[in-house]
RNA sequence: UGCCCCCUAGUCUAAUGGCAGGACAGAUGAUUCUGGUUCAUUUAGUCGGGGUUCGAAUCCCUGGGGGGCAACCA
């Protein structure tokens, strides 16, 4: 063996553990097969990513199977729009189903199932409204002698016959919507409340996104997701903590069918620092104009990662480095930049961009001069090549990058100081123009052109590099720069209060950006660096008159730490 | 206060009764035509108490803390 295969045994999480332990005790025959089952009725954000990384990745890793199931039960929630997202995203993710599957799909299977156990005895037709059911399972905590039990339904006792005429006539539609369920017969007092007498089917005239108005009555999640994995012979159905008191029904619906069992597995879902990911609370993002859209770059949806410029690489890559495992957690954003970071460091190209001009004239350059230097795409990766960039007398800089009362820690322009401008010459300022309220508005520069490409040849040396761009070959373009949606790190945590934790400074648009002129062959959607400013994406609302960038994530920046102290 | 789950540096995660390790974040320095990258160094941890054991993060008991569950949602 491999030191390398040493090396995987050494540490693996307790999920690959339960399966190590069962392909060794020939439990599933060896086999691993896994789903993702989402309902559709929102769309995927990257607590998703870490489920859909998870079942399709033990798959791979397994050599076994994934399907993609929805759990579309509730038909007033769904909609075929999140199923077209779900599929893409998935996709865009690089993972591959390999069945398509819907629980609206064993609808009549799972009828079929329901008269079973009302002809076992196991299940009846009750006619207690929500609020009463509610009251009669008892409650949570409560007296000495422990939870208070609940009371049983009048309808619990009611004749198999009647239950069945009951049930066939709740399908065909003679009832009123909620005025009767079906609940399985189980036991009012049990300690877990999920098995006091669950409802297995309502009444809902709904029209389901796939099944149309063929059904009155839908099934629960509860009653559908065990022998939705039973009928797909998963063989480890992993969903998250949440669901760890449901599994004992799981178990009882599948023991009463005699069904398969799969073994469920759960795990902690992913919560992000500055972040909410439940999907009630993303809807009313979206709803009510929080944001612009499911796929708003401020979004933690795939849609939104995506457009904001995320790699799936970098959301894959993500996934692995959190791992596993029961404890509640929440890891930091910057885990998640930092793997954009790496991803992006290796394979962006490098481009030069102003956010916030300057303008600078090179008096001892020619007035119509012009010249075409070279520029290395990416120092990471050679095989990137190398871009001219046009340099004329008229620049633009960063206006961060002059300061007039530099401390010595400042590398950069100040009047008398000389800097080098990235991949063209030296220059050192030499006087500052200013506006009747006093505003730096331009600065005057001279250049040694005996630094041609940003070398001396008497070697001396310069502090600072500066991007730049010229100013007559600029395209000018717009940048949105993106910071967290939340001001604080749990805005769970806030309950009501959290709309009031939204980052009023999410989003900073900038409409005067100059840009280099080979950005124009950029894509929508191709990712890049602005020298020194971070990483970008080409957004989907460029048009041919003006180019759209959003910021990705900034580079690191030592220097606002410096600044900072 | 019923049932279930969980507790290792600031954060996340390893160590499966035998030297508490890694990553991110932080700090310091070196290199650098990006104050980027890279490299080196470094700060920082087993929730408390008791028990079993030659030996406990790990097993047992107990206390504490956190999370989930009372939709005809999933």
């Amino acid at each position: 063996m491999s030191e390398e295969n040493n090396e995987e045994k050494k540490s693996v999480d307790f999920i690959r553990e339960i399966i190590n332990e069962h392909n060794k005790n020939g439990k599933y025959d060896s086999r691993v097969h896994t789903r993702f089952p989402p309902e559709p009725n929102g769309y995927l954000h990257i607590g998703h990513a870490k489920s859909i990384c998870l079942n399709f990745g033990l798959a791979a890793e397994y050599n076994g199977r994934c399907n993609l199931r929805f759990d579309d039960t509730n038909p007033s929630k769904e909609e075929q729009e999140y199923v077209d997202s779900i599929k893409e995203d998935v996709s865009w993710l690089g993972f591959e189903w390999d069945e398509e599957c819907y629980a609206s799909d064993y609808y009549e299977q799972l009828y079929d199932w329901a008269v079973e156990l009302i002809k076992k005895g196991k299940a009846y037709v009750c006619d207690l409204t929500d609020q009463e059911i509610r009251e009669y399972r008892g409650t949570m905590g409560g007296g000495k002698e422990g939870t208070p039990p609940g009371k049983d339904s009048p309808h619990r006792d009611r004749s198999v016959e009647e239950n069945l005429d009951l049930f066939t006539r709740m399908r065909d539609g003679e009832f009123e919507d909620g005025s009767k369920t079906l609940r399985a017969k189980i036991d009012m007092a049990h300690p877990n409340l999920n098995m006091r007498d669950p409802v297995m089917y309502r009444i809902q005239r709904a029209h389901h996104h796939r099944t149309g108005d063929k059904w009155c009555i839908y099934p629960m999640y509860d009653y559908t997701h065990g022998q939705s994995d039973s009928l797909e012979k998963i063989t480890h159905s992993i969903c998250t903590l949440e669901f760890e008191n449901h599994r004992p029904l799981y178990d009882w619906y599948l023991d009463e069918l005699d069904l398969y069992h799969p073994q469920q597995i759960e795990f902690a879902r992913l919560n992000l620092t500055y972040t909410v990911l439940s999907k009630r609370r993303l809807l009313t993002l979206v709803m009510d104009k929080y944001v612009d859209n499911w796929d708003d770059p401020r979004m933690p949806t795939i849609a939104g990662f995506r457009r904001r410029g995320y790699t799936p690489e970098a959301i894959r890559n993500f996934c692995k480095r959190i791992g596993v495992a029961k404890a509640d957690s929440r890891i930091d954003l910057a885990l998640l930049e930092h793997c954009l970071r790496d991803d992006l460091n290796k394979r962006a190209s490098r481009f030069m961009g102003v956010l916030d001009p300057l303008k600078v004239v090179i008096t001892n350059y020619p007035e119509d001069g012009e010249d075409i230097l070279e520029a290395v795409n990416n120092p990471e990766d050679e095989s990137a090549g190398v871009r001219k960039v046009p340099f004329s007398r008229e620049l633009y800089i960063e206006r961060e990058d002059f300061m007039e009362d530099a401390p010595k820690k400042f590398f950069r322009l100040s009047v008398g100081r000389e800097v080098r401008l990235r991949y063209a010459y030296f220059i050192t300022c030499t006087e500052v123009i200013k506006d009747q309220a006093g505003n730096v508005v331009e600065l005057r520069c001279t250049y040694d052109p005996e630094t041609r490409g940003g070398d001396a040849p008497d070697g001396r040396k310069v502090k600072g590099t500066l991007h730049w761009v010229s100013a007559k070959h600029a395209l000018k373009s717009e940048v949105r720069l993106y910071d967290r949606l939340f001001t604080v790190e749990n805005p769970d945590a806030e309950r009501d209060n959290w709309l009031n934790c939204l980052n009023p400074d999410s989003l900073e648009i900038k409409s005067e950006v100059f840009v280099e002129p080979a950005i124009a062959e950029l894509k929508t959607g191709d990712f890049f660096q602005f020298e020194r400013t971070g990483y970008f994406c080409v957004d989907k609302d460029t048009t041919a008159e003006k180019m759209v960038f959003n910021r990705s994530v900034g580079l690191k920046d030592s220097w606002a730490k410096i600044q900072n102290k």
